[in-house]
DNA sequence: CCCCAGGCAGTTA
DNA sequence: TAACTGCCTGGG
């Protein structure tokens, strides 16, 4: 298990409009954050870069806009609380992943590469609930349809948030989502995973699942296997919330890509089941 | 028109 | 418990 802290991201804020808890928070020489790398490998769906190249997304109360600008990062947007500690948890501002990119790069050829393609990206702390409901939706779907579906969610159950003269709508809590029926998924366009979705909706609200106690669980096979009840959730599905959300980062998520990558790469082309990529990953 | 997309769940053997 | 198959929907 990879967790090194004894970096901290120092930077500077601004509070500009104090009304609207709008902030600004610059961080000079930050290791490893192209956004581009963060926000469009396919650990998140509510980032949109805009017409100047920044990304603005929204995530639990925060409507945040980031530019990188030669080797500093600007977040600027509405937070619920200080920026920067907001900015620090979520972006994981405070790993260094210099030392993580150097170890992995040693390991072999592929990974090095791997590595120099995708040097800006770091791990999201994404919201748990959220991370759920997106999961489930990303079943046998593609990424642009993924985010169109979450985005018509925030519209219709989430809240409005006003920045920069434009409305940001914030995923929905289990409480905003307590009317919404099948068919009100269906018509958003979930389509089979309406009922997944809805059921697992019903499920947080009658506290069969447990959010806090799943938060709270630090055993990853235990986890796991209480992910695995949801509906919705199967292995990758699982893999990619403790990873993305719960801060999981032993686990290995094996999507199609994954394991065609692995197989072609390392297994001479022959299809790998995702239980022989599993062990594999893992020894190496 | 067919095929596929960041899988899951229910059914067989 | 491993393999097989259907599933909403949209785009190439």
């Amino acid at each position: 298990m990879i967790n090194i802290c004894f970096y901290v991201a120092v930077g500077i804020v601004k509070i500009l409009k104090e009304e609207a808890m709008e902030q600004e928070y610059i961080v000079e020489n930050v290791g490893s954050f192209v956004p581009e790398h963060v926000f469009e490998c396919g650990q998140c769906f509510r980032w949109n870069h805009d017409e100047y190249g920044a990304y603005v997304g929204v995530f639990g109360n925060n409507v945040v806009r980031v530019k990188k600008d030669g080797n500093s990062v600007c977040f600027r947007g509405v937070c619920d609380g200080n920026i920067a500690e907001v900015c620090q948890e979520y972006f994981d501002l405070n790993t260094d992943y210099d030392y993580i990119k150097n170890t992995l790069s040693n390991v072999d050829e592929y990974l090095k590469q791997s590595i120099s393609y995708g040097h800006g990206i770091r791990i999201l702390k994404q919201d748990l609930w959220e991370t759920l409901i997106s999961f489930i939706i990303s079943a046998n779907n593609n990424i642009p349809r993924i985010k169109m579906i979450i985005e018509r969610i925030c519209r219709k159950y989430g809240k409005k948030i006003e920045f920069e003269n434009r409305e940001y709508y914030t995923f929905p809590r289990p409480g905003e989502l307590k009317n919404a029926t099948v068919q009100d998924f269906r018509d958003l366009g979930l389509g089979f995973r309406d009922i997944r979705v809805y059921e697992t909706v019903q499920k947080v609200l009658s506290n069969k699942i447990n959010l806090k106690e799943l938060e709270e669980e630090q055993n990853v096979q235990d986890l796991r296997n209480k992910l695995l009840e949801i509906p919705g959730v199967g292995p990758k599905v699982a893999d990619c919330i403790m990873l993305f959300a719960l801060k999981k980062y032993e686990v290995f998520p094996i999507d199609v890509w994954v394991r065609r990558v692995i197989s072609e790469l390392y297994f001479d082309k022959n299809e790998q089941k995702p239980q022989v990529i599993q062990k594999f990953a893992k020894e190496k």
